[in-house]
Order: structure tokens, then sequence, then C-alpha cells
DNA sequence: GATCGTACATAACAAGCGTTCGGTATGTAC
DNA sequence: GTACATACCGAACGCTTGTTATGTACGATC
């Protein structure tokens, strides 16, 4: 019945913000107990009285920025205004993926540090598998809905088009983080925006293209060599 | 004076590929000295014998890792013969990126796992870097080629194209290790062909679009518009 | 056959790790 | 004022880590 004295959850909070401050300046070889403690000027002790664990800890501070992100952190969407929808709603989800700004970079670090430790651990294998599941059925909707307003093509199902994409940003991302002054802000809405510019051009010119070229039968043919205007 | 007995660099490379067996099944967090060793059914004395440190064997077996790929683990470029070019030779290339096999799927396992170590290390940042460089001009090259062959639109720079298509295939193989049931083969190949006959398509049917459907311009109303077919 | 590197095994090392635990200070409840 | 959680600190525990040092078997050289 003892109520409590300070706020619990807002303190597991400050612990979990030292993680990810932690985990973005030494990555996850670097992330210790005492690392976590000495950030906050805390002991480990403190750590033990909030989490059980450290496993404990760390699915709890990936939980919660995964969280912070889907809540707060999406400044493009933001910008769209919250009944944004279709390809302009489709367009900010992505660019909110982006390592855009320093703080959006952290977080991506933190994410693609994230891979190698959650590759191992079945749980956070779990976790991250639902997240990127569920980030792709956002974006599959916001693609149904420009599918429907016909701002995007219809030739393809909106959960191809969300794997795609998503899978082009989180690429991105990857290359972003690894050369930054090959990939600032600019350059990459910019090979976004064409990406997406592709996505939007309507189906019939697809078919209306010059025979000579048309690649996509060739192109689906998997493995076999793809012959262009063979002869016989 | 005395020649080796053994061959020196082939008792690394069997060292590197001790290596690639733990990280695959333990990632980094369990690549110690011992485990590479109990992998090898030696003991640590043999490793420190071969390499000067922990960090030096890991970038030792990375680096083969790589060199590996680049030359021998690419069945798709080898199936579209040594002399493939143009949109062949990209898409062979892509191709061979992807975890499409249980051998190539324990490769990307290794190389998204040892992200996190190499964003903290400087010196395997740089060696990351490199790669992924050297991989973007490798494509960019064929990308050019495919441009003068007309097989590839001609409205976009090689090197975006590139970073484009790089990031693709990275972002598909992160969400194909995450979920491999949702990303088979044949749909990672078939997301790949569709991303590939978009950039396919000529440049001209991109201008006939329907004006009504201009969507470019409004996706780019956040931040700096690139505006086509501009008025004034 | 003595000498000398090579090629390891074996053992020990200090450092650092996650976790456990006893202690203390401080608030609330009765 | 007594009782009792909560909220930590501080230190210690056992274990694992990368690294170092010592020892030895062995093939090549002269």
């Amino acid at each position: 019945m003892t109520p409590a004295r300070g706020d619990h959850e807002a303190r597991r909070a400050e612990v979990s913000a030292a993680v990810w401050r932690v985990l973005t300046a030494r990555g996850f070889a670097g992330l210790t107990l005492r690392a976590v403690a000495g950030e906050l000027g805390a002991t480990t002790g403190l750590l033990t009285h909030y989490f059980p664990s450290k496993r404990a800890l760390l699915r709890y501070a990936l939980d919660l920025l995964d969280e912070a992100h889907a809540a707060r952190d999406r400044p493009h969407a933001e910008a769209a205004g919250p009944d944004a929808e279709g390809l302009t709603a489709l367009r900010a989800a992505l660019l909110d993926v982006l390592p855009l700004t320093p703080e959006s970079t952290a977080g991506s670090r933190i994410w693609v540090s994230s891979w190698d430790a959650a590759l191992t651990d079945p749980e956070l294998a779990g976790d991250h598998a639902a997240r990127y599941q569920r980030s792709r059925e956002r974006i599959a909707a916001f693609a149904r809905d420009a599918q429907q307003r016909g701002e995007l093509r219809t030739d393809r199902g909106a959960e191809d088009l969300a794997a795609a994409a998503q899978g082009f940003v989180l690429g991105l991302v990857v290359q972003a983080l690894f050369a930054p002054e090959q990939f600032p802000p600019q350059r990459q809405r910019a090979l976004l925006d064409d990406y997406l510019t592709d996505l939007a051009a309507p189906v019939e010119n697809a078919a209306v293209a010059a025979p000579g070229l048309d690649v996509a039968q060739g192109l689906t043919r998997s493995t076999a060599p793809l012959r262009r205007r063979t002869t016989s």
C-alpha cells in the first residue's frame, strides 16, 4: 500500500535514455552496466533496482526507443499533418526513417547496432521482426490509400510496395551511417524522391514503352539470361 | 631462413573460417578467442600465434570474407558469364548480395552483425565504408554500361542509381534476415526485379504522365521542391 | 647431431563483467 | 514513534575475457 515515492516509470525512462547515450557512443560492445550507471551519475545498484537483468534493461530501452519514434520523433509526419494520407503520408513516413538530423542519426545507429544482438537473441529477434512487420503494415496502409487516390501505381500489391520501400530506406540508412559525407540529408531526400517518383508512374506507360526496351520479361526469367530481341 | 613448415596463410584462412562459423552461430557478443579455438579444435595459443590481437583476427576474417565474396561467391554473376555487361550484369551483382541460399544467408548475417562493431571502431568503419564504396562503383559501372546500351533510364546519374540500388538490396537483406519466412528467395527476386523494371523504364513516359497525377511536386513540398516542368 | 626457428599447448594473469547482497537513508502508514 | 516499504550505495562474488609467458615437440639447416 505504500505509494511510490518518486515516479518509478519516469526513472526507468531516464535509465533508458542513458542506455541510448552509451549505445550511441560506444555501441553494444561498450554497453556495460557500469557505463550506463556512470552516464547516469549513479551506481550499478540503481540499475539492478529497476531492472532484473541487463537483458531486461536493454529490451526496455529498445522498446522505449521504438515507442518514442512511433509516437513523437516523426518530424516529417507531423509537418505533413496528423490526417495526412496517401503519397504525402507515405513519403513522410519514409523520410522519418532516414538519418537526416543528429538525433535521428543517433537513433538509426542504435537500431543498426542492435541488429547484431537481435540476430543472436531469439526474443530480441522477435521484437525486431514484429517492429518491422508493423512498420511495413503502416507503410502498406499509406500505399493502399495512395493507390486508391490514383497517386500510386496499382499494378503492384501494397504489401510489396511497402516491403520494397522499407528496404530502400533501411539500406539508405546503413550507407548513410558509414559514409555520412557521401549521403548528406539533401541527397538522401533526393534519392528517396527519385524512388517514389518511379512508384508513382502510372502503369499504362510501361505497356506503352518501346517494345524493344521491354526488359520486364527478361528480368523475371530469374536465372536464364535476359535476352532481348533474339532473332530466332 | 627456415621455410614455413605448413602453409602459414592457409592456416590463417582456416582460422578465419572458424571465426565466420562462430559469428554466424553466436554473433559478435559470442565471438571469443576460446570459442574460435574450440571451433578449430585448438587452443587460444594457436590464435595468438597467428594473430597479434583479437581485433586483428576479426579484421582479417572480415577482409577475407569480403575478398571471397568478391572473387568466388557470386553464383549469379558466374551464371551470367564473365563478360556479362549492362543490365544483366547489374542484376546479377545485386542478386549476389541477397540472402538466397543458406551460405549467402550466413554471409549476410555476418555483415549485418559486423555493423555494430564497425560503427564503434574507426578502423573497421573505414574498411566498411571503402567496401560499400567499391561496391557502389562496381554497380555504377554496370549501370553506366546499361545506360549506354539503352537498357537503363538515362535521366539519372549512374552513381545515384548505384547508391539507390545498393540501398535497396541492403535493406532487403536486413528484412529477410529478420523475417525469412516472409522473404523467401522467390519474393526477394521478385521485389528486385520489380525495382529494376522501374529503372529500365524510359524517361519520356514520365514526362507524358497525366498532369493531374503529377505527384512529384506535392512530394517535395516539405523541404526543397524538386519542381519539374515549372512554367516560370 | 647440434642448432634454431616454427607451431603450437598449457597455464597463469589482471581486468572487467553481470549479478548478489548487506547496509542506510528516507519517506509513508498506522 | 514504531513499522515497513522504497530507493538507492558500496562492496564483494564468481566468472569470463584478452593477453602474456613458459614449455615442448618437431622439421629444417649446417
